[in-house]
DNA sequence: TATTGTTATACTCTATAACTATA
DNA sequence: TATAGTTATAGAGTATAACAATA
């Protein structure tokens, strides 16, 4: 059901450290730049982008919001009505066990339902609920909110080709 | 001490679902685009691609690699030497008892020390031992590699704007 | 035999609260 | 009083393994 805000951020990423001894050398002349993982690191910039981004989605939804797994999830059985556990947990990249605890959150929250289906007693037919989609709704227009927060300091033509760029990087 | 790749991975992000319905309208010609928290998200997109590096990351580290935060907190000691555990803490953007357990981890692998100090009995300086420069020294060159790998499709032009975005939607 | 859903168990990361020692 | 470190505890998210029911 709710989860925690507290326990959803990811603050690993450190804020960007003063390099003191990243660009000089030590009394031998030995270049010291391999003591900073995280000096002009893509990945981290991604990683730090991501936790911000995050923090911000929070702050937006509140602290008894889904989880942003729970609202994909939500989300992907409301475009693909009907889809069993396994192909959802293909779709969210976890288990099928694992899946079994998102749709028992979803379903608890009267968002989603298992449905039977007739000629296969062994998958189940997922469907979202009226409430369910209901609530699609408010997270629709809290993520707008969000996106638009998350992008306010960029212009339409950068965000495009930010997208683009990342897009590339996730391939 | 060695921490597991699986339990490292986060794959709360759905692979690219195709709208069925996010395009369309209902019988009523409601539009339904609200189905699809997913589509056009640059949030999303964000997550997607640190889920992607990280997949890239824990195949070049290995299934026994230091975690990426461990990873940060031992390149911050390297790079800020004395530090204390408070210090650390905010840096990494965890709590004090968090920044316990990670200490506690790079001092068992004897990457870092925790340093009495005589005018302040009360903090340790933390300090990266030879064993840990050591290992910094092979992470800096995994890391590279992993660095290009993720830029691998993109320009040196284009890795320059995206770290430059990235920087302007973190903010 | 293979697939689907489930349960049991465990691990990582992080949090809060309460505590000790020290400043 | 305030700060630094610690411990105990808990919760979210995920994994693997073993299992029953069904195909």
């Amino acid at each position: 059901m709710s989860t925690s805000s507290s326990s959803l951020r990811q603050k690993d990423v450190a804020a960007n450290t003063e390099p003191d001894a990243s660009k000089a050398g030590d009394a031998q002349g030995h270049p010291l730049s391999f003591l900073d993982l995280q000096n002009d690191s893509l990945g981290y910039a991604v990683k730090r982008a991501q936790v911000r981004t995050y923090e911000m989605l929070f702050s937006i939804l509140g602290p008894d919001a889904l989880s942003p797994g729970r609202m994909t999830a939500l989300s992907i059985v409301a475009t693909k009505p009907g889809i069993n556990q396994s192909e959802l947990a293909e779709m969210l990249g976890i288990t099928r066990a694992g899946v079994v605890k998102v749709v028992d959150t979803l379903e608890s929250l009267r968002f989603v339902e298992r449905r039977k289906i007739p000629d296969n007693r062994r998958s189940y037919a997922l469907v979202v609920t009226k409430a369910g989609l209901d609530e699609l709704r408010r997270l629709s227009v809290l993520t707008q909110r969000y996106e638009e927060k998350i992008a306010s300091r960029i212009s339409k033509a950068e965000r495009r080709q930010l997208m683009s760029l990342l897009d590339k990087i996730a391939t």
